[in-house]
DNA sequence: TGTACATCAGTGAACGCGCGTTCACTGATGTAC
DNA sequence: TGTACATCAGTGAACGCGCGTTCACTGATGTAC
């Protein structure tokens, strides 16, 4: 072969990670394959060594999203005392930050729409995924045994995405910023700072994207 | 002129009314031009008689579909007495007959993603019809100060509009309706029935859609 | 170890197709006389 | 009231363009001897 196997799967991975981001940000019918090609460095014509189609990339994109995200909050929460998990996760979630780089966020708020349109092929993946996230929040909310812990886990995934969805929509002004607040306090209850806050490592909790 | 000043008003608006149905079933990018117009019973030439692009008519679609859901759901609630009337909105918004019939469903679920990324003007249409919507949703909210009943009406337009995205991405089985249902339980507490129940009039409270 | 060959990731031109938009035309009806 | 003309909503062919996909080709490198 001309290059060994592993650069293959690097490269193939390459065009996975990059295609992910454009298409949290631009939509899952928003960039064209040439343009996703060219973001990993290559031309169009060899797309087909390393996916059957472009649907194909969509679904592992969106996966590659989904597991990124779950496993950054899994880790974040891993971080706080059993108590604060919840709250870290979704005041991570609901931030300016967030809101304001679809492409390195959840891609729910993003992509969840557009692949409820999709082939049941796609949405199963994608529930897949959805129910693993909602299984690591349940995880990581406190003081309630497991099957309510899931259902308010769900709603409060709820929460966060329609939250994200409308703050977008509404752009970054003050309207936007009110509902993101909104979407806290029904979470937390009345906090004092929406503003990002020094965690003990130095680092600003909000700085961290999802 | 050929036609009354009547007719042309008459076919513009159901242009727009069958548009913004074929829109949120399949997208603000799902259905071409000629696609629409046939849906009008008209051929795709006459479009530019009646909107200066494609995007005017994405606008004025999404419009009327905001328009008709706050109207509905005032109306709705209107009928119920005070107390009643957050809990009637929630009740007929997570429905199953609302997740699978998004044509006729509230548009922030299905084309808000996709307006988000659209141009500022765009976005400045759909936010003013966001801001009324949760002006209505605040109307309802029963024992509290008009600050806090908008933010409540805020957070729980954010928790439906999520709930209805992900109840939506897994499809119609056990997954989503447990996605429902705990949308429904964050929003109103411990309830008895996710059935459609008769009203007093004897319609099916569920068969009213958004 | 050195050489000849086979492989196949990646290139870039070309394809067919659908889309938004334009345009010359039509013909039913409102308007002027 | 009846007739000639002007209007313009709607038609259908045509446009240019971008997209997903295909394909003949290349050339660096792994493999066989």
């Amino acid at each position: 072969m001309r290059y060994s196997r592993e650069h293959k799967l690097e490269t193939h991975a390459r065009i996975v990670r990059k295609a992910s981001v454009r298409l949290r940000e631009k939509g899952a019918h928003g960039v064209g394959v040439a343009d996703l090609m060219k973001e990993a460095g290559l031309t169009h014509g060899g797309f087909y060594a390393h996916f059957d189609s472009r649907d194909d990339l969509v679904i592992e994109a969106f996966t590659h999203a989904m597991d990124r995200s779950t496993e950054r909050w899994r880790k974040l929460a891993e971080q706080m005392p059993r108590e604060k998990r919840f709250a870290t996760i979704v005041n991570s979630y609901l931030t300016s930050l967030h809101r304001d780089d679809p492409g390195r966020g959840c891609a729910i708020p993003t992509l969840g729409a557009e692949i409820a349109r999709e082939s049941s092929r796609t949405r199963r993946v994608f529930a897949g995924r959805l129910d693993q996230m909602i299984d690591m929040l349940a995880g990581q909310v406190p003081n309630l045994p497991r099957k309510a812990a899931r259902k308010r886990a769900t709603a409060a995934m709820a929460t966060m995405i329609g939250t994200l969805v409308m703050a977008r929509v509404a752009g970054s002004g003050d309207f936007s910023d009110e509902i993101l607040g909104a979407g806290r306090e029904a979470l937390l209850g009345r906090t004092k700072s929406p503003k990002p806050r020094k965690s003990a490592s130095g680092r600003a909790t909000a700085s961290i994207r999802h």
